[in-house]
DNA sequence: TAGATTGTTAATCGATTAACAATC
DNA sequence: TAGATTGTTAATCGATTAACAATC
Protein backbone atom coordinates (compact mmCIF):
# COMPACT_ATOMS: atom_id res chain seq x y z
CA UNK A 1 0.00 0.00 0.00
CA UNK A 2 1.36 3.17 -1.08
CA UNK A 3 -1.33 5.36 -0.65
CA UNK A 4 -1.40 8.24 2.19
CA UNK A 5 -5.41 7.50 2.79
CA UNK A 6 -6.51 6.49 6.11
CA UNK A 7 -7.37 3.11 4.32
CA UNK A 8 -11.49 3.04 4.79
CA UNK A 9 -13.05 -0.46 5.26
CA UNK A 10 -16.91 -0.74 3.24
CA UNK A 11 -19.08 -1.99 6.22
CA UNK A 12 -20.70 -4.87 4.84
CA UNK A 13 -16.30 -5.96 4.77
CA UNK A 14 -16.33 -5.25 8.59
CA UNK A 15 -19.74 -7.26 9.04
CA UNK A 16 -18.24 -10.16 7.29
CA UNK A 17 -14.74 -10.06 9.37
CA UNK A 18 -15.85 -11.77 12.17
CA UNK A 19 -17.04 -15.25 10.82
CA UNK A 20 -13.41 -14.33 8.84
CA UNK A 21 -11.82 -14.49 11.94
CA UNK A 22 -13.51 -17.32 13.32
CA UNK A 23 -12.79 -19.68 10.49
CA UNK A 24 -8.88 -18.64 10.79
CA UNK A 25 -8.76 -19.71 14.36
CA UNK A 26 -10.23 -22.81 13.66
CA UNK A 27 -7.68 -23.43 10.84
CA UNK A 28 -5.22 -22.21 13.09
CA UNK A 29 -6.35 -24.64 15.55
CA UNK A 30 -6.51 -27.46 13.34
CA UNK A 31 -2.70 -26.50 12.51
CA UNK A 32 -3.45 -25.30 8.91
CA UNK A 33 -0.90 -22.55 8.33
CA UNK A 34 -2.06 -21.18 4.80
CA UNK A 35 -5.52 -20.47 3.25
CA UNK A 36 -7.17 -19.63 -0.31
CA UNK A 37 -9.75 -17.35 -0.62
CA UNK A 38 -11.14 -20.20 -2.54
CA UNK A 39 -11.70 -22.14 0.22
CA UNK A 40 -12.92 -19.56 2.91
CA UNK A 41 -15.42 -18.42 0.19
CA UNK A 42 -17.08 -21.94 0.15
CA UNK A 43 -17.15 -22.70 3.77
CA UNK A 44 -18.85 -19.25 4.56
CA UNK A 45 -21.16 -19.43 1.59
CA UNK A 46 -19.36 -16.11 -0.14
CA UNK A 47 -17.73 -15.59 -3.81
CA UNK A 48 -14.17 -16.21 -3.68
CA UNK A 49 -14.04 -12.20 -5.72
CA UNK A 50 -15.94 -10.92 -2.71
CA UNK A 51 -13.22 -12.84 -0.06
CA UNK A 52 -10.64 -11.24 -2.07
CA UNK A 53 -11.31 -8.01 -1.99
CA UNK A 54 -12.11 -8.16 1.78
CA UNK A 55 -8.89 -9.59 2.34
CA UNK A 56 -6.95 -6.61 0.06
CA UNK A 57 -8.69 -4.74 2.99
CA UNK A 58 -6.79 -6.53 5.74
CA UNK A 59 -3.64 -5.40 3.64
CA UNK A 60 -2.24 -9.16 4.22
CA UNK A 61 -0.91 -10.17 0.58
CA UNK A 62 -1.68 -13.34 -0.90
CA UNK A 63 0.35 -15.76 -2.66
CA UNK A 64 -0.87 -17.18 -5.73
CA UNK A 65 -1.82 -20.60 -6.10
CA UNK A 66 -0.76 -20.72 -2.10
CA UNK A 67 -3.37 -18.31 -0.51
CA UNK A 68 -2.88 -16.08 2.30
CA UNK A 69 -1.45 -17.06 5.73
CA UNK A 70 -3.78 -17.84 8.42
CA UNK A 71 -2.04 -16.16 11.20
CA UNK A 72 -1.55 -12.62 9.31
CA UNK A 73 -5.06 -12.40 8.61
CA UNK A 74 -5.89 -13.04 12.04
CA UNK A 75 -3.52 -10.60 13.40
CA UNK A 76 -4.67 -7.97 10.65
CA UNK A 77 -8.50 -8.15 11.33
CA UNK A 78 -8.32 -8.45 15.04
CA UNK A 79 -5.86 -5.25 14.83
CA UNK A 80 -8.13 -3.15 12.74
CA UNK A 81 -11.09 -4.16 15.09
CA UNK A 82 -9.20 -3.19 17.78
CA UNK A 83 -10.05 -7.02 19.15
CA UNK A 84 -6.30 -7.49 20.02
CA UNK A 85 -6.70 -4.73 22.70
CA UNK A 86 -9.15 -4.73 26.10
CA UNK A 87 -11.99 -2.76 25.44
CA UNK A 88 -13.52 -2.07 29.30
CA UNK A 89 -17.58 -1.99 29.70
CA UNK A 90 -20.07 -1.31 31.54
CA UNK A 91 -23.82 -2.58 31.34
CA UNK A 92 -27.05 -1.04 32.29
CA UNK A 93 -30.12 -2.67 33.22
CA UNK A 94 -29.57 -5.98 35.17
CA UNK A 95 -32.52 -7.84 33.30
CA UNK A 96 -32.52 -10.97 31.12
CA UNK A 97 -31.09 -9.85 28.32
CA UNK A 98 -28.40 -8.25 30.52
CA UNK A 99 -27.52 -10.88 32.75
CA UNK A 100 -27.56 -13.27 29.38
CA UNK A 101 -24.58 -10.82 27.73
CA UNK A 102 -22.72 -10.75 31.41
CA UNK A 103 -22.75 -14.80 31.16
CA UNK A 104 -21.27 -14.78 27.61
CA UNK A 105 -18.10 -16.15 27.34
CA UNK A 106 -17.74 -15.38 23.65
CA UNK A 107 -16.73 -11.34 24.12
CA UNK A 108 -12.98 -12.71 25.24
CA UNK A 109 -12.84 -13.21 21.42
CA UNK A 110 -13.61 -9.39 20.81
CA UNK A 111 -11.34 -7.96 23.48
CA UNK A 112 -14.82 -6.98 25.59
CA UNK A 113 -14.66 -7.07 29.14
CA UNK A 114 -17.74 -5.99 31.37
CA UNK A 115 -16.31 -4.93 34.14
CA UNK A 116 -19.27 -2.91 36.22
CA UNK A 117 -23.28 -3.53 36.09
CA UNK A 118 -25.73 -0.23 36.44
CA UNK A 119 -29.59 -0.93 37.50
CA UNK A 120 -32.09 1.97 38.64
CA UNK A 121 -34.07 -0.37 40.62
CA UNK A 122 -32.93 -0.38 44.05
CA UNK A 123 -33.82 -3.57 45.05
CA UNK A 124 -31.34 -4.96 42.41
CA UNK A 125 -28.54 -2.40 43.39
CA UNK A 126 -26.18 -5.28 45.70
CA UNK A 127 -27.12 -8.13 44.15
CA UNK A 128 -24.24 -10.30 41.85
CA UNK A 129 -24.65 -11.22 38.21
CA UNK A 130 -22.12 -13.39 37.08
CA UNK A 131 -20.01 -12.08 39.84
CA UNK A 132 -19.70 -8.38 39.43
CA UNK A 133 -22.26 -6.80 41.72
CA UNK A 134 -24.82 -4.31 40.89
CA UNK A 135 -24.11 -0.85 41.26
CA UNK A 136 -26.70 2.39 41.61
CA UNK A 137 -26.81 4.16 38.20
CA UNK A 138 -25.40 7.57 40.25
CA UNK A 139 -22.45 5.89 40.62
CA UNK A 140 -21.73 5.50 36.61
CA UNK A 141 -19.83 8.83 36.22
CA UNK A 142 -17.39 8.07 39.18
CA UNK A 143 -16.57 4.22 37.93
CA UNK A 144 -16.44 5.25 34.14
CA UNK A 145 -13.69 7.81 35.05
CA UNK A 146 -12.11 5.38 37.84
CA UNK A 147 -12.14 1.88 35.34
CA UNK A 148 -11.25 3.65 32.28
CA UNK A 149 -14.81 2.63 30.94
CA UNK A 150 -15.35 2.85 27.59
CA UNK A 151 -18.66 1.66 26.46
CA UNK A 152 -21.98 1.14 27.58
CA UNK A 153 -24.20 -1.73 26.68
CA UNK A 154 -27.87 -0.45 26.91
CA UNK A 155 -30.22 -3.65 27.97
CA UNK A 156 -33.02 -1.24 30.00
CA UNK A 157 -36.44 -1.17 28.91
CA UNK A 158 -37.31 1.06 25.91
CA UNK A 159 -39.25 3.69 27.96
CA UNK A 160 -35.53 4.48 30.15
CA UNK A 161 -33.14 3.90 26.85
CA UNK A 162 -33.02 7.69 25.76
CA UNK A 163 -32.61 9.28 29.26
CA UNK A 164 -30.34 6.50 30.43
CA UNK A 165 -28.33 7.16 27.13
CA UNK A 166 -28.77 10.78 27.76
CA UNK A 167 -26.99 10.29 31.38
CA UNK A 168 -24.30 7.42 30.54
CA UNK A 169 -22.73 10.24 27.78
CA UNK A 170 -22.94 12.74 30.55
CA UNK A 171 -21.04 10.35 32.38
CA UNK A 172 -18.43 10.43 30.18
CA UNK A 173 -19.57 7.34 27.97
CA UNK A 174 -17.66 7.75 24.48
CA UNK A 175 -19.79 4.61 22.37
CA UNK A 176 -23.52 3.41 23.34
CA UNK A 177 -24.64 -0.58 22.22
CA UNK A 178 -28.19 -0.51 22.15
CA UNK A 179 -29.93 -3.25 22.82
CA UNK A 180 -33.31 -1.40 23.86
CA UNK A 181 -35.73 -1.14 20.60
CA UNK A 182 -36.00 2.91 20.95
CA UNK A 183 -33.95 4.91 18.17
CA UNK A 184 -31.40 7.08 20.34
CA UNK A 185 -30.61 10.50 19.75
CA UNK A 186 -27.41 11.87 21.31
CA UNK A 187 -24.88 14.54 20.40
CA UNK A 188 -23.02 14.08 17.55
CA UNK A 189 -19.29 12.38 17.87
CA UNK A 190 -21.38 9.71 20.40
CA UNK A 191 -20.65 6.33 18.98
CA UNK A 192 -23.98 4.14 18.38
CA UNK A 193 -24.50 0.97 17.92
CA UNK A 194 -28.26 -0.85 17.84
CA UNK A 195 -28.56 -4.23 17.88
CA UNK A 196 -32.46 -5.10 17.73
CA UNK A 197 -34.30 -8.23 17.90
CA UNK A 198 -36.98 -7.09 15.95
CA UNK A 199 -34.95 -5.64 12.64
CA UNK A 200 -33.25 -9.03 12.77
CA UNK A 201 -36.51 -11.09 12.89
CA UNK A 202 -38.22 -8.52 10.09
CA UNK A 203 -35.68 -10.34 7.74
CA UNK A 204 -36.23 -13.36 9.15
CA UNK A 205 -40.36 -13.07 8.24
CA UNK A 206 -39.34 -11.18 4.90
CA UNK A 207 -37.30 -14.13 3.98
CA UNK A 208 -39.97 -16.96 4.86
CA UNK A 209 -42.85 -14.97 3.16
CA UNK A 210 -40.62 -14.69 -0.09
CA UNK A 211 -39.66 -18.84 0.12
CA UNK A 212 -43.32 -19.73 0.66
CA UNK B 1 -50.01 0.08 -8.44
CA UNK B 2 -50.63 -1.33 -11.64
CA UNK B 3 -47.64 -3.39 -12.07
CA UNK B 4 -48.24 -7.71 -11.86
CA UNK B 5 -44.90 -7.59 -10.09
CA UNK B 6 -44.67 -8.90 -6.58
CA UNK B 7 -43.85 -6.45 -5.20
CA UNK B 8 -39.67 -7.03 -4.34
CA UNK B 9 -39.17 -4.59 -1.20
CA UNK B 10 -35.37 -3.92 -0.75
CA UNK B 11 -33.79 -5.66 2.46
CA UNK B 12 -32.20 -2.17 3.79
CA UNK B 13 -36.17 -1.00 3.92
CA UNK B 14 -37.44 -3.88 4.96
CA UNK B 15 -34.63 -3.96 8.16
CA UNK B 16 -35.96 0.11 9.02
CA UNK B 17 -39.64 -1.45 8.87
CA UNK B 18 -39.04 -2.92 12.66
CA UNK B 19 -37.86 0.95 14.20
CA UNK B 20 -41.03 3.02 12.03
CA UNK B 21 -43.62 0.34 13.57
CA UNK B 22 -42.45 1.01 16.82
CA UNK B 23 -42.48 4.75 16.29
CA UNK B 24 -46.03 5.06 14.02
CA UNK B 25 -47.58 2.33 17.20
CA UNK B 26 -46.21 5.06 19.92
CA UNK B 27 -48.42 7.63 17.84
CA UNK B 28 -51.41 5.74 17.71
CA UNK B 29 -51.01 5.20 21.22
CA UNK B 30 -50.83 9.43 21.70
CA UNK B 31 -53.63 9.65 19.54
CA UNK B 32 -52.29 10.96 15.77
CA UNK B 33 -54.12 9.89 13.03
CA UNK B 34 -51.33 11.63 10.62
CA UNK B 35 -47.87 11.64 10.26
CA UNK B 36 -45.51 12.83 7.43
CA UNK B 37 -42.54 11.36 6.42
CA UNK B 38 -40.44 14.45 7.23
CA UNK B 39 -41.41 13.77 10.67
CA UNK B 40 -40.92 9.94 10.98
CA UNK B 41 -37.24 11.00 9.36
CA UNK B 42 -36.55 13.38 11.88
CA UNK B 43 -37.72 11.19 14.85
CA UNK B 44 -35.40 8.27 13.29
CA UNK B 45 -32.58 10.02 12.10
CA UNK B 46 -33.41 9.05 8.62
CA UNK B 47 -33.33 11.65 5.31
CA UNK B 48 -37.55 12.37 4.16
CA UNK B 49 -36.99 11.48 0.62
CA UNK B 50 -35.68 7.83 2.03
CA UNK B 51 -38.89 7.53 4.26
CA UNK B 52 -40.91 8.60 1.46
CA UNK B 53 -39.32 5.56 -0.50
CA UNK B 54 -40.03 3.26 2.22
CA UNK B 55 -43.53 4.38 2.67
CA UNK B 56 -44.15 3.71 -1.06
CA UNK B 57 -43.04 0.37 -0.63
CA UNK B 58 -45.98 -0.49 1.94
CA UNK B 59 -48.57 0.35 -0.45
CA UNK B 60 -49.70 2.97 1.57
CA UNK B 61 -50.47 6.64 -0.02
CA UNK B 62 -50.18 9.41 1.66
CA UNK B 63 -51.31 12.85 1.02
CA UNK B 64 -49.83 16.26 -0.17
CA UNK B 65 -49.34 18.35 3.00
CA UNK B 66 -51.13 15.95 5.42
CA UNK B 67 -49.04 13.42 5.52
CA UNK B 68 -49.90 9.48 5.87
CA UNK B 69 -52.56 7.88 7.92
CA UNK B 70 -51.09 6.20 11.08
CA UNK B 71 -53.28 3.11 11.51
CA UNK B 72 -52.87 2.48 7.84
CA UNK B 73 -48.75 2.47 7.69
CA UNK B 74 -49.16 0.21 10.84
CA UNK B 75 -51.57 -2.31 9.27
CA UNK B 76 -49.56 -2.37 5.71
CA UNK B 77 -46.28 -3.34 7.43
CA UNK B 78 -47.41 -5.71 10.33
CA UNK B 79 -49.50 -7.57 6.91
CA UNK B 80 -46.33 -7.64 5.07
CA UNK B 81 -43.95 -8.81 7.54
CA UNK B 82 -46.55 -11.82 8.65
CA UNK B 83 -46.48 -9.70 11.86
CA UNK B 84 -50.53 -9.78 12.16
CA UNK B 85 -50.19 -13.58 12.31
CA UNK B 86 -48.67 -15.47 14.95
CA UNK B 87 -45.66 -17.78 14.10
CA UNK B 88 -44.71 -20.26 16.40
CA UNK B 89 -41.35 -21.24 17.01
CA UNK B 90 -39.39 -23.81 19.37
CA UNK B 91 -36.07 -23.05 21.23
CA UNK B 92 -33.28 -24.73 21.45
CA UNK B 93 -30.88 -24.54 23.56
CA UNK B 94 -31.72 -23.68 27.35
CA UNK B 95 -28.61 -21.55 28.34
CA UNK B 96 -28.43 -18.30 29.41
CA UNK B 97 -29.19 -16.43 25.86
CA UNK B 98 -32.07 -18.75 25.26
CA UNK B 99 -33.79 -17.81 28.91
CA UNK B 100 -33.42 -14.20 28.06
CA UNK B 101 -35.04 -14.83 24.90
CA UNK B 102 -38.05 -17.00 26.71
CA UNK B 103 -38.06 -13.96 28.87
CA UNK B 104 -38.29 -11.60 26.21
CA UNK B 105 -41.60 -9.45 25.84
CA UNK B 106 -41.16 -7.35 22.91
CA UNK B 107 -42.11 -10.68 20.22
CA UNK B 108 -45.49 -10.84 21.07
CA UNK B 109 -45.38 -7.51 18.52
CA UNK B 110 -43.79 -9.55 16.22
CA UNK B 111 -46.30 -12.32 16.54
CA UNK B 112 -43.34 -14.27 17.48
CA UNK B 113 -44.55 -16.92 19.97
CA UNK B 114 -42.02 -19.69 21.68
CA UNK B 115 -43.96 -22.38 22.64
CA UNK B 116 -41.33 -25.00 22.88
CA UNK B 117 -38.28 -25.48 24.41
CA UNK B 118 -35.31 -28.39 23.57
CA UNK B 119 -31.74 -29.15 25.09
CA UNK B 120 -29.00 -31.92 24.34
CA UNK B 121 -28.38 -31.91 28.08
CA UNK B 122 -30.48 -34.21 30.02
CA UNK B 123 -30.03 -32.75 33.11
CA UNK B 124 -32.16 -29.95 31.71
CA UNK B 125 -34.64 -31.69 30.38
CA UNK B 126 -37.46 -31.49 32.75
CA UNK B 127 -36.81 -28.44 34.20
CA UNK B 128 -38.98 -25.24 33.09
CA UNK B 129 -37.88 -21.87 31.32
CA UNK B 130 -40.50 -19.28 31.71
CA UNK B 131 -43.44 -21.83 32.03
CA UNK B 132 -42.48 -23.82 29.44
CA UNK B 133 -40.88 -27.25 30.36
CA UNK B 134 -37.73 -28.09 28.60
CA UNK B 135 -37.65 -31.45 26.10
CA UNK B 136 -35.07 -33.69 24.85
CA UNK B 137 -34.20 -32.87 21.21
CA UNK B 138 -35.13 -36.23 19.87
CA UNK B 139 -38.87 -35.35 20.48
CA UNK B 140 -38.56 -32.35 18.41
CA UNK B 141 -39.83 -33.52 15.07
CA UNK B 142 -43.05 -34.61 16.91
CA UNK B 143 -43.81 -31.62 18.56
CA UNK B 144 -43.15 -29.61 15.44
CA UNK B 145 -45.81 -31.44 13.61
CA UNK B 146 -48.28 -31.55 16.26
CA UNK B 147 -47.53 -27.74 17.21
CA UNK B 148 -47.55 -26.60 13.76
CA UNK B 149 -44.13 -25.06 14.64
CA UNK B 150 -42.60 -23.12 11.51
CA UNK B 151 -39.04 -22.03 12.71
CA UNK B 152 -36.51 -22.89 15.37
CA UNK B 153 -34.41 -20.52 17.56
CA UNK B 154 -30.96 -21.63 17.90
CA UNK B 155 -29.56 -20.84 21.04
CA UNK B 156 -26.81 -23.74 21.24
CA UNK B 157 -22.89 -23.22 21.36
CA UNK B 158 -20.74 -23.22 18.08
CA UNK B 159 -19.46 -26.90 17.79
CA UNK B 160 -23.62 -27.72 18.28
CA UNK B 161 -24.98 -25.55 15.62
CA UNK B 162 -24.31 -27.38 12.51
CA UNK B 163 -25.44 -30.51 13.57
CA UNK B 164 -28.44 -29.35 15.68
CA UNK B 165 -29.68 -27.34 12.55
CA UNK B 166 -29.52 -30.47 10.60
CA UNK B 167 -31.39 -31.98 12.76
CA UNK B 168 -33.62 -29.39 13.41
CA UNK B 169 -34.53 -29.08 9.04
CA UNK B 170 -34.86 -32.95 9.29
CA UNK B 171 -37.56 -32.78 11.82
CA UNK B 172 -38.94 -30.18 9.26
CA UNK B 173 -38.51 -27.02 10.55
CA UNK B 174 -38.81 -24.41 7.85
CA UNK B 175 -36.62 -21.26 8.94
CA UNK B 176 -33.83 -21.10 11.42
CA UNK B 177 -32.53 -18.16 13.37
CA UNK B 178 -29.19 -18.43 14.41
CA UNK B 179 -27.79 -17.14 17.25
CA UNK B 180 -25.00 -19.05 17.83
CA UNK B 181 -21.59 -17.84 16.57
CA UNK B 182 -21.39 -19.70 13.29
CA UNK B 183 -22.24 -19.93 9.59
CA UNK B 184 -24.64 -22.87 8.95
CA UNK B 185 -24.57 -24.95 5.84
CA UNK B 186 -28.32 -26.49 5.18
CA UNK B 187 -30.10 -27.40 2.09
CA UNK B 188 -31.78 -24.64 -1.01
CA UNK B 189 -35.05 -23.78 0.55
CA UNK B 190 -33.97 -23.30 4.11
CA UNK B 191 -34.33 -20.04 5.06
CA UNK B 192 -31.73 -19.49 7.63
CA UNK B 193 -31.26 -15.31 9.59
CA UNK B 194 -28.71 -15.06 11.51
CA UNK B 195 -28.36 -12.68 14.43
CA UNK B 196 -24.10 -12.52 15.90
CA UNK B 197 -23.47 -10.41 18.77
CA UNK B 198 -19.74 -10.57 17.22
CA UNK B 199 -20.93 -8.98 13.73
CA UNK B 200 -22.34 -5.95 15.52
CA UNK B 201 -19.79 -5.51 18.21
CA UNK B 202 -17.29 -5.49 14.54
CA UNK B 203 -19.46 -2.05 13.91
CA UNK B 204 -18.81 -0.75 17.32
CA UNK B 205 -15.68 -1.22 17.29
CA UNK B 206 -14.88 -0.17 13.67
CA UNK B 207 -17.09 3.01 14.54
CA UNK B 208 -15.18 3.80 17.50
CA UNK B 209 -11.79 3.53 15.54
CA UNK B 210 -13.05 5.91 13.09
CA UNK B 211 -14.15 8.50 15.46
CA UNK B 212 -11.12 8.67 16.75
C1' DT C 1 -54.33 31.12 -3.21
C1' DA C 2 -49.77 29.84 -1.20
C1' DG C 3 -47.11 26.45 0.64
C1' DA C 4 -46.11 22.06 2.56
C1' DT C 5 -45.74 17.55 1.35
C1' DT C 6 -46.22 13.68 -1.74
C1' DG C 7 -44.63 10.75 -5.66
C1' DT C 8 -41.88 10.18 -9.86
C1' DT C 9 -38.02 10.34 -12.73
C1' DA C 10 -33.15 10.89 -13.09
C1' DA C 11 -28.41 11.23 -11.00
C1' DT C 12 -25.20 9.60 -7.85
C1' DC C 13 -22.91 6.63 -4.99
C1' DG C 14 -21.03 2.43 -3.23
C1' DA C 15 -20.69 -2.51 -3.23
C1' DT C 16 -20.66 -6.67 -5.81
C1' DT C 17 -19.36 -9.15 -9.62
C1' DA C 18 -16.84 -10.12 -13.99
C1' DA C 19 -12.81 -10.39 -16.83
C1' DC C 20 -8.21 -11.08 -17.21
C1' DA C 21 -3.32 -10.28 -16.68
C1' DA C 22 0.37 -11.32 -13.25
C1' DT C 23 2.64 -14.79 -10.56
C1' DC C 24 4.45 -18.55 -8.09
C1' DT D 1 5.95 -25.97 -17.75
C1' DA D 2 0.97 -25.90 -16.64
C1' DG D 3 -2.41 -24.48 -13.69
C1' DA D 4 -4.31 -22.60 -9.62
C1' DT D 5 -4.82 -18.50 -7.35
C1' DT D 6 -3.97 -13.65 -6.57
C1' DG D 7 -4.75 -8.68 -7.57
C1' DT D 8 -6.36 -5.02 -10.66
C1' DT D 9 -9.30 -2.70 -13.70
C1' DA D 10 -13.82 -2.30 -15.58
C1' DA D 11 -18.87 -3.46 -15.69
C1' DT D 12 -22.95 -4.18 -13.30
C1' DC D 13 -26.25 -3.82 -9.93
C1' DG D 14 -28.95 -1.90 -6.30
C1' DA D 15 -29.81 1.62 -2.93
C1' DT D 16 -29.65 6.37 -1.74
C1' DT D 17 -30.17 10.94 -2.87
C1' DA D 18 -31.55 14.96 -5.76
C1' DA D 19 -34.68 17.57 -8.52
C1' DC D 20 -39.07 18.83 -9.49
C1' DA D 21 -43.80 18.43 -10.99
C1' DA D 22 -48.34 17.16 -8.96
C1' DT D 23 -51.65 17.96 -5.37
C1' DC D 24 -54.48 19.06 -1.55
Amino acid sequence: MNSVEPNVIPFPTIRRFPAYLRLLKDLAGNGKEWISATTLAEDLKLKPIQVRKDMACTGVEGKPKVGFQVSELILAIEHYLGWDDTTYAALIGAGNLGSALIGYKGFVDNGLRIIAIFDKDRRKVGRQVGGIVISQLEDLAETVKELKIHIAILTVPAEAAQSVAEYAVASGIKGIWNFAPKSLNLPDGVVIQKTDLATSFAELSAKLKASE
